[in-house]
RNA sequence: UGGGGUGUAGCCAAGCGGUAAGGCAACGGGUUUUGAUCCCGUGAUGCGCAGGUUCAAAUCCUGCCACCCCAGCCA
């Protein structure tokens, strides 16, 4: 893929599986797994752990689940699901032999709840949620121990059977651990593993009215599904004591190793999923599947190609170190993919009238344009070519500064595949605002032909204005200013910019939605759809290089 | 101020006692009918800081400092 996978240092993880393989750990199989909870849409912080997953599974032959993360019915839905298949398909990784989801390990779940019961090393505990809360403890105090915590095996397997038959209201009798209310890591303060809640769920329906808690439910479906190596981000290695605690305590079909790496953060967005859902739920952006999100569906909606993501999840380590990701390394990956496979064509997104003075034709005349100047294989196509046509505004300058390679007033300029032009008046309006450039062209000067030895600094683009598309185009920025946003207060009031004026060669005609390319001098599109008043609408996806802003800035 | 983690260039990251890979960014230069692409070149006497062990330390030891995570019947 590139010149990175070829000399792809191993990541720590990778070093402990090798280690594990060596000593014969597991049978020598490696086993893992994605365990999205359906509660919304993938980011790009999920394309990292996807990528790991599944791509350790297949270095090592082995198998990864895709596992729904089910446990929770009151914030789960079936559309997340759908979504979140749709978006691993896409990133091209498949998962048709190895879906499951913890709900279908309820049954399982709870018959190893009622043997922790039976071992004594789980209670019923009858405090509500404040009297549970209050008494867990702080950071440096001790927690203490519930009233309940020493009811009898009988009595907890008789309560924790009338939880589950529905005899009890949300609330009034959770699961709990009994491990150490004293432990300095409050996650063995004797966690709750179960809790009741009467909610349907999405897959389970009414079958149950209590669930099991994260900590539980996801040590056991790693151990029923036999993992090997459970990998998870940072936030969950105060959670291990307890992953082990479970695996210690309950004879199981495997002993998975929960290893944990630090989660992506990429500078100017979020990679959070509730956050996003808050810009989702306020309006912020349109949806998940906004452009500018960094949700998979909103990276496929602007443009991104699967490559290119899995280029950048291979870029970025996986290691325990706290990490900002810089956009440019994402736009490297967009870029370096974009510009192997994508066509190019003319357009104009702020047209300026030009007039070719001395063109005495009103007929348009072709001119030969290569589709990719590094691919002839990708062909080449004819441009309308005529009298009168339209630049980009950014392209003439009236006092222009020094090093400035395009049309200014006497200046010459070559028109990408045509000819010179030579800049002979500025038509304006009575207000000043320039309506048109009077230019004569140079018949000797056309490209391909060799007539002439002229050169000259400047080659840009354009479109004719007989034979064009008219297009809206969507251009992008970052959806936050600050480089860590943290609130609603940082965001880019610019991120959306729409121009309705743009103009695209006629050629355009052949694209179909999803098609892209580059603009060229300016930047890769999507096509997306032709919009009601029949405009061809085009996400940016992103811009080329610009060193010519670079040099104005300095 | 309890517990768990992490510190190598602007951002990532290799390194695992033998004298600091690589990528992105930045900056020079070359090619170019895209100010694109491509090609070439430039960065740590230094690995959070201070000591120590050793012929030899980013790697081992001690102490300190900074930052991140944890007190949901969320995951």
């Amino acid at each position: 893929m590139n010149t990175n996978s070829k000399n792809k240092s191993k990541n720590f993880i990778r070093h402990i599986i090798d280690a594990d393989l060596k000593q014969g750990k597991n049978d020598s199989k490696v086993c893992t797994r994605f365990p999205p909870e359906p509660n919304g849409f993938l980011h790009i912080g999920h394309a990292q752990s996807i990528c790991l997953n599944f791509g350790i599974a297949k270095e090592f032959n082995g198998k990864c689940y895709l596992r729904f993360d089910d446990t929770n019915p009151a914030k789960e839905k079936e559309d997340f699901v759908t979504a979140i298949k749709e978006d691993i398909d896409w990133l091209g990784f498949e998962y048709e032999e190895s879906l499951t989801y913890a709900s279908d390990y309820f049954e399982d779940f709870y018959q190893y709840a009622m043997q922790l019961i039976a071992d004594g090393n789980a209670y019923v505990d009858s405090q509500n949620s404040d009297e549970i809360k209050n008494t867990r403890g702080t950071l440096s105090e001790p927690g203490i121990e519930s009233a309940y915590r020493n009811r009898s095996i009988n009595e907890n397997e008789g309560l924790f059977e009338r939880m589950r038959s529905g005899e009890f209201e949300n609330g009034e009798n959770v699961l709990r651990a009994k491990i150490d209310m004293a432990s300095p890591n409050i996650n063995l303060r004797d966690p709750i593993i179960y809790r009741i809640l009467h909610v349907e769920h999405q897959r389970t329906g009414n079958d149950w009215c209590i669930y099991p808690m994260y900590d539980f439910a996801h040590t056991l479906s790693d151990a029923i599904e036999g993992i090997t190596h459970s990998l998870c981000t940072l936030e969950f290695e105060d959670h291990r004591p307890l992953y082990e605690w479970f695996l210690d305590q309950l004879e199981l079909p495997s002993q998975p190793r929960q290893i944990e790496f630090s989660r992506l953060n990429i500078e100017h967005t979020l990679t959070s999923k509730r956050k996003l859902a808050t810009l989702v739920s306020n309006g912020t952006v349109t949806g998940w599947d906004d452009p500018r999100m960094p949700t998979l569906s909103g990276m496929r909606k602007r443009g991104y190609t699967a490559s290119s993501i899995r280029d950048f999840c291979s870029r970025v380590g996986i290691t325990k170190k706290d990490k900002s990701i810089q956009m440019a390394l994402l736009e490297n990956s967009v870029r370096e993919d974009l510009d192997i496979n994508s066509p190019r064509r003319m357009a104009v997104i702020e047209p300026l009238k030009i007039i070719i003075k001395n063109y005495d034709s009103d007929e348009v005349e072709y001119v030969d344009a290569v589709n990719h100047p590094k691919n002839p294989e990708m062909g080449k196509r004819k441009m309308a070519f005529g009298k009168e046509l339209y630049i980009e505004t950014t392209d003439f300058m009236e006092d222009p500064p020094s090093k400035f390679f395009r049309l200014k007033p006497g200046g010459e300029v070559r028109l990408r595949f045509a000819y010179i032009i030579k800049c002979e008046e500025v038509i304006k309006d009575e207000a000043g605002n320039i309506l048109e450039i009077h230019c004569t062209y140079d018949t000797d000067t056309k490209s391909g032909t060799g007539q002439s030895e002229k050169k000259v600094k400047g080659t840009i683009h354009w479109v004719s204005a007989k034979e064009n598309r008219p297009a809206s185009v969507n251009l992008f920025e970052t959806l936050f200013n600050h480089s860590e946003p943290k609130s609603e207060a940082d965001i880019n009031p610019n991120s959306l910019t729409v121009c309705r004026n743009a103009i695209v060669e006629k050629s355009i005609d052949e694209a179909n939605s999803g098609d892209r390319f580059q603009f060229e001098r300016s930047g890769y599109f999507i096509f997306e759809q032709k919009t009601n008043d029949g405009l061809m609408q085009f996400n940016r996806i992103i811009t080329l290089r610009d060193s010519w802003a670079k040099i104005k800035k300095n």
